[in-house]
DNA sequence: CTTGACATTTACGCTGCGTAAACGTTTATA
DNA sequence: TATAAACGTTTACGCAGCGTAAATGTCAAG
């Protein structure tokens, strides 16, 4: 059985420019080339077409795909694994996504349509009231009521977008401190840069700055066994490393 | 605060020609230049770049945030539903792909490394067995004893690689029949594809191949209520359909 | 005044083809 | 048999989102 591009695309289902690309990289070549210079495909070349098809559509890389099947000597059991743990990695990282996609979406729904405007409002409100039980009698302990009221408020009064951006400021905040911590040294680049993202990050929820509220609050993250445990989670020793890059970004005693 | 292309970079955790590019598209233009050529970025564009870097975290492309974030009456919440359903397709996709390459792995380790050897074959000899139960009475009683035995040992020497070649070819089968089967006409070239993905699929069980007994099977498919389940699965009449094409391809009566 | 660290623009490279242009070959029809 | 339609060929730009030079200008420090 013999085909010209045209009949093999059609019998594969593929495009004839694929198979000119396929053989222009040199993962499919015809068995031969007529005096026309027409490709003639024979049945060894669809059966590996068939192949290359296979792993095109485990999502392989046409690179990959050439390696496996042309070095016989390829352990093709081993790229697999390896192909499937990069699609782990591609799922579990959908699922983050698909997760903030929600959240997102819940927050417009309620800041945007009339009818769920309550929704996201709720959903604030939560948040503040959620904050004021376990930090509220600390924080108004340490930095007055009126702080306190002002920076309910301002959540309160967050629109969706602002919303997102401090959800945002928030993980880069909690990154650079995973990078930062592993340097030792808060008074370099990542130490510095995580005191300033926390520093706007404050600034989405107090309506004003001073440096020294700011060295308060890095003192509180340590003192505060709440705080602590919210950003010791992943590693032991950040709220004081925060603490410590604060200090030196305030220039603080 | 002021900040050149570097220092911003910094801040956001993008490099400078990433800020450039997105000059470039308009998506993020510098509040000034200086008099040497230098982009000057203010609070406005940290905000905004916040917010590029938010969406584009969701996987959008930069053309649509840029519709997002430039058009105010765009509908952010339609945007990100769509968007949402976007990422849904690429995880069932991702889910497929993993079931198959787990599937694969399987096979492949059977088959390749010693100490498993005996899966691959296990498997392999569970396919033919549940075929003997399911259909073996009927195909003996049609093809001989003969038959059925050639094509039993052929697919209990299947090497995993042709193993892979069969289920595609089976897959695409299924996909052509699908297709086909909507234009309603069996002679035409979807019909005709499908026959002859049929008859390449059978090649793969069959050691030899006849128009006869390949009309024979499909005829069967129609016959027997058990091949007509498994191919009308999805759409009624599809075992029909196959038959006529098969019928045709053949040149039979 | 030099050095080094910044800034600028221009432009090619990567993936996997789609799409078009400009042109030769085969096949079907008038 | 002439011609048109349907195929084949090569060359090359375009797509997304930058990375990575290369060539050159600017600024702060020693």
């Amino acid at each position: 059985m013999q085909y010209t591009v045209q009949k093999l695309a059609q019998l594969a289902g593929v495009s004839s420019r694929t198979l000119r690309y396929y053989d222009e990289i040199g993962l499919l070549k015809p068995s031969r080339v007529n005096s026309s210079g027409y490709r003639i495909y024979g049945q060894a070349e669809v059966d590996l077409l068939q192949q290359i098809l296979f792993y095109r559509e485990l999502g392989m890389g046409l690179a990959r795909i050439k390696e496996i099947l042309t070095a016989p000597s390829f352990n093709k059991t081993e790229a697999l694994h390896q192909h499937r743990r990069a699609l782990g990695g591609q799922r579990r990282r959908l699922d983050r996504l698909i997760a903030t996609v929600d959240a997102t979406i819940a927050a417009h729904e309620g800041g945007y349509t009339l009818k769920n405007k309550d929704k996201f409002a709720a959903f604030k409100k939560q948040l503040v009231d959620e904050n004021e039980e376990t930090y509220g009698r600390e924080i108004r302990a340490k930095y007055g009521n009126g702080t306190v009221e002002r920076s309910n408020q301002k959540v309160l009064e967050m629109s969706p977008d602002q919303f997102e951006v401090v959800n945002r400021l928030n993980e880069e905040l909690m990154a650079t401190l995973k990078e930062g911590f592993k340097t030792g040294d808060p008074g370099g680049a990542l130490g510095q840069k995580a005191a300033d993202l926390h520093r706007r990050w404050l600034g989405s929820y107090w309506a004003e700055y001073s440096k020294e509220a700011h060295m308060g609050l890095a003192q509180m993250y340590v003192d505060d066994e709440r705080f602590t445990a919210y950003y010791d989670a992943e590693q032991p020793g950040t709220a004081a490393f925060l603490r410590d890059a604060v200090r030196i970004y305030t220039g603080s005693q």
